[in-house]
DNA sequence: ATGTGCGCACTCA
DNA sequence: TGAGTGCGCACAT
């Protein structure tokens, strides 16, 4: 029940802070949620992280911080020629409503139509592009899903909350911003993570791959990351091993946003195109790797571990962070 | 203090 | 050149 409602609640507010031209980051789409209804920063974050699962909301690391796009709406430029990508977009975008019912509930239907989505997705990945790509992380995740029927099984856990979204974006706080909690967001809280990011903050990201891919779509994330992987178990796995290594630092759950951009700072590379989105998968190839066995756990203890890592490892960049200096976006995880 | 509206610059196809 | 995005400011509450 909650669960459809935060969905409209969230992509309304995602919705409302694009029509305002503000950044629809996790900060503010937290806040609003709770001006408006009053539901937790927590909870908010957790049920985001749960809509970018299932696909519903994009996460994408725009211009050095990450955003939240409401998938339905998403098209971005890529598009344009191929008529395809729109029709599919359409379609998910259908999906995504058909499911917001249902799948969110997790009920049985959903099992399909995830399926579905997927297919689409991995089908017409190359055509969406950012749109889906973005969701990657929400991919890989949902793959999981797949075995677990619904969206944020996990989520609920502290552990979850962090795990995608965070995990995707954000390595960890970069300013170390609370240790303390380091594990989840929860008690520092979406909030937290939020401001945190935007303290910390530089932007950056870590590229995983190669530009080239870009050259498709925004999406490109990489291949490694490319959701369609995550679709396939054995293939993630694959593409896990191979590529992965870095990312894996960088992910880490809980951080969230904030670590994100520490360690965005660090990596860095510029080849990475605008919008792209954060793939988490590479972030989480840990996770991964876990699913692929039998679903994720959604692993708990990274967080802190993350948390600190990242933390501790400072890297000078984040103050000269400036390295970003390409406008550009990466892609993050 | 916080939310909102919008001009403007940026980036990309 | 058109479109999407978001910063930064001014204004409203």
């Amino acid at each position: 029940m909650s669960e459809s409602k935060y969905r409209e609640w969230i992509l309304d507010t995602i919705d409302s802070l694009r029509s305002r031209k503000a950044r629809p980051d996790l900060e503010r789409i937290c806040r609003m949620v709770r001006r408006r209804h009053g539901s937790e920063p927590e909870r908010t974050c957790a049920e985001l992280e749960k809509l970018i699962q299932e696909q519903t909301v994009l996460k994408v690391n725009y211009k050095g911080s990450i955003s939240y796009r409401n998938a339905a709406k998403v098209q971005r430029r890529s598009r344009k020629k191929d008529d395809v990508s729109l029709a599919t977009a359409a379609r998910r975008s259908a999906m995504e409503e058909a499911s917001h019912s249902d799948l969110s509930n997790g009920d049985s239907a959903f099992g399909a139509v995830d399926q579905d989505e997927e297919d689409l997705e991995v089908d017409t990945s190359m055509a969406m592009d950012t749109d889906s790509n973005p969701d990657e992380e929400g991919a890989e995740e949902s793959r999981d899903g797949q075995d677990r029927p619904s969206p944020s099984p996990a989520c609920e856990d502290t552990t979850v909350q962090c795990a995608p979204v965070q995990a995707v974006s954000a390595p960890c706080s970069p300013s170390g911003s609370r240790p303390s909690s380091g594990p989840n967001c929860s008690s520092g809280s979406a909030l937290d993570c939020a401001a945190s990011q935007k303290a910390g903050e530089k932007p950056n990201s870590l590229p995983p791959s190669s530009p080239r891919a870009l050259t498709h779509n925004e999406l490109a994330y990489d291949s490694a990351v490319s959701p369609v992987e995550g679709q396939h178990p054995g293939m993630q796995r694959d593409k896990v091993e191979s590529k992965p290594v870095d990312h894996s630092r960088a992910t880490s759950p809980c951080a969230s946003t904030i670590g994100k951009k520490e360690a965005e700072s660090r990596v860095e590379d510029s080849s990475l195109s605008p919008d792209q989105l954060v793939p988490d998968s590479i972030a989480r190839l840990d996770e991964v790797r876990n699913v692929s066995d039998g679903r994720l756990l959604k692993v708990s203890l990274p967080p802190e571990n993350c948390t600190f890592k990242k933390i501790n490892t400072p890297f000078t960049a984040a103050e000269g962070g400036l390295l970003n200096g390409s406008a550009g976006d990466e892609v993050s995880s």
